[in-house]
DNA sequence: ACTGATTTGTACGTATGTATC
DNA sequence: CGATACATACGTACAAATCAG
């Protein structure tokens, strides 16, 4: 039943009902009209946040997220890219939340870590 | 609080006390040992998997994951890669969580989907 | 600088559904 | 079929951050 709701939450962000920037309804509202506990509506809001398409902030609430620009990065040759999730010190420093992926490039001892949503990757067609 | 368990049970997975395969204690069993409540100690093990360090079967329990092995893949001219979280039809086909993260391989309209832990991106070397 | 209202974070407890073995 | 274990859902309480006045 949890999954409804996410439903509805993600349709209307899709369709533009919920833009860019605007905050959703607290937990305890969102709880109260359709009937669920705030655990549930927790819930909900975990999944659209794993998905990326909100972020909460403790004491304010929950806003629907501007899709990122991907910047475009060039893989050279000798370089490899994986993904894999962020440590908790990664998160501070890219300012994401913990346990969201990163791209890390890397090449020898030297590495480069991107948020993963935020980049795009291709090669050097030198 | 519920941080320390994750910490705890972290650190036996990277020391190896916790092997691949090992299955580790029911919810049940690590909130009495450790005096949380159930709910607690569920929101530790998902940060746990939203880490990768596990995977959890329902009526089964929860079992410490193989590292996997990363497929390499060759990037060759004019193919773009992405990362972005699997919808839920994407984590049915690819057997893994929704919301976990996936990696794109997009070249024109065709697009190859690969789980974003198993892979190692290169660039085609000629 | 402080207060109060709002909102999320954490934590407790309980009950029931459902998959695995 | 029964035992075990996770999934979902309810409810409550208090802590901590944010913001408006």
């Amino acid at each position: 039943m949890y999954r409804q709701l996410a439903d509805v939450l993600r349709s209307k962000i899709k369709s533009g009902e919920l833009s860019p920037g605007d905050r959703l309804p607290s937990e305890a509202s969102l709880a109260q009209e359709y009937g669920l506990a705030r655990a549930s509506v927790r819930a909900v809001i975990a999944v659209l946040r794993a998905e990326g398409l909100v972020t909460t902030e403790r004491g304010f609430g929950t806003k629907v997220r501007q899709q990122p620009e991907r910047e475009v990065i060039t893989l050279r040759a000798g370089e490899r890219a994986i993904a894999r999730p962020a440590t908790e010190e990664e998160a501070r420093q890219l300012d994401i939340d913990h346990g969201v992926p990163v791209i890390v490039v890397n090449q020898g001892t030297d590495e480069r870590i991107y948020p993963a949503d935020r980049v795009e990757l291709t090669i050097d067609a030198g």
